[in-house]
DNA sequence: CTGGTTATTCTCAAGTCGAGATTGACTCAG
DNA sequence: CTGAGTCAATCTCGACTTGAGAATAACCAG
């Protein structure tokens, strides 16, 4: 709490810089990417890392992480949903001095690729499962992200945030399965979406074609009004991840 | 990130301050009570507060959570649990300058009574369900850290954290009521938790007497070796909750 | 001893889940 | 145009889990 800020003057304080990074995720190709920046500046400079920077006075966290986000990457669509991450400040994570740094959780739909914006001399959507070394503890903050993710869609309808207006039964799995990396059984996730109340709603209408390699064509359905799914969905077994 | 470190000196931003502040939660008398310090020093002199202050250059965020708790409260014993909550940095939510809070979510079990350490005129468990008007944004901190401790009980085994080295199922039960503000079904939660795998583990002793008002010695537990409780004990449907 | 309290175990019906199979609409190669 | 393969949507069945209620027996207070 700020009790001392009476008694200490926090500007005697060795200073301390807030930033805020974002692990910004989407599904291209059925697998899961992240957004990432190659830095223009250092320290590390030209290595990977997550776009973020310096909160403003004037701006909340929040706000900082979507500016930040459409800064770097040059894409003015925000995204279907962000949240808060978590906290990373030891000391020691910038060589420079003490950095705290806020991250954010953002899902988006399939987007156009990124252009390269202030102070990242590239931006690319890559696959989570194959990133390069990020900068400082970039690597951390991007698992507990992907983690986070995973978590979030057994109970939660967020996976709807990855997908566009409409979409179908299938697309929805395969969101599922990409960012679980985990195959489901079709007829089960079919049953179990539509038995969750306010998961999905129909639009009475249908895609216009059926599959590219065959199969009928699949209703379609947007996203219901529920904002936890109960009972929840859950991914299958992990024993290993019990103990 | 800290792309802009090399180009902006952050020295020359406005200075933003960051402290830690605690969500300490325990039971007493069989309520959810959290730990409130009454405020030494302005802003908010006299007013409750939430246990907390500015980090050191030399310690971590975790490790800066659990000096201000002790410090503050004079109890020697660390919490049985604490994590990373949530962080809370919009501007003005100190009347002063830019501070960044990063709040902790702390679990223990039946302490003694806190004395005022540092800073504080005072240190008290108050029940949540009936807390003071707390300074700054405390009050939406401890919502969110309630919340936190709630969902936490449904999928890991942490309701141990707030219990002794062994316990009986029934300590265990009301550990869960008391934090849900439910009352929950005796025989089914008994058949519940002797079912998951590795949440508790039976100690060969009973208790040495039978409860106060009558019943048999019940069989004692200790914890057991699980992270996470699957399948896992779920808070009675709250439907008001889920759209 | 008596009545009330509590730990522990059972029963039973309803709901959920994983695995597999079926039906019929659709695409594509030949 | 036809046959093979793909896929959306539905159904079946057995194994489990859950909520509600009840039975049993140990233990306390008076």
């Amino acid at each position: 709490m700020e009790e001392f800020l009476a008694g200490y003057d926090p500007r005697r304080y060795p200073p301390v810089a807030v930033t805020v990074d974002v692990v910004a995720l989407t599904i291209r190709d059925r697998r899961l990417h992240v957004l990432i920046v190659e830095r223009g500046v250092e320290p590390y400079e030209g290595a990977w890392a997550l776009p973020g920077g310096f909160i403003r006075p004037d701006e909340d966290l929040a706000g900082a992480a979507v500016r930040e986000l459409a800064e770097e990457t040059g894409l003015d669509t925000a995204p279907a949903h962000i949240e808060q991450l978590a906290s990373y400040g030891g000391p020691g994570r910038d060589p420079r001095m003490r950095v705290v740094s806020i991250s954010y959780l953002a899902f988006a739909p399939d987007l156009p690729d990124p252009r390269a914006g202030t102070d990242a001399a590239a931006a690319v959507w890559h696959p989570v499962d194959d990133v390069p070394r990020l900068a400082f503890d970039h690597e951390r903050i991007l698992a507990d992200g992907v983690e986070r993710a995973r978590s979030k869609l057994e109970y939660t309808p967020l996976a709807t945030a990855f997908a566009g207006d409409t979409f179908t039964i299938s697309e929805l799995r395969l969101i599922y399965e990409s960012v679980w990396g985990t195959p489901l059984h079709a007829g089960n996730f079919h049953r179990k979406v539509l038995s969750v109340p306010g998961f999905v709603e129909g639009t009475g209408e249908t895609t216009q074609t059926g599959g590219s390699r065959g199969g009928p064509r699949a209703k379609l359905y947007r996203a219901g009004d529920a904002r936890l799914l109960h009972p929840a969905l859950l991914r299958p077994s992990r024993e290993d991840e019990i103990r």
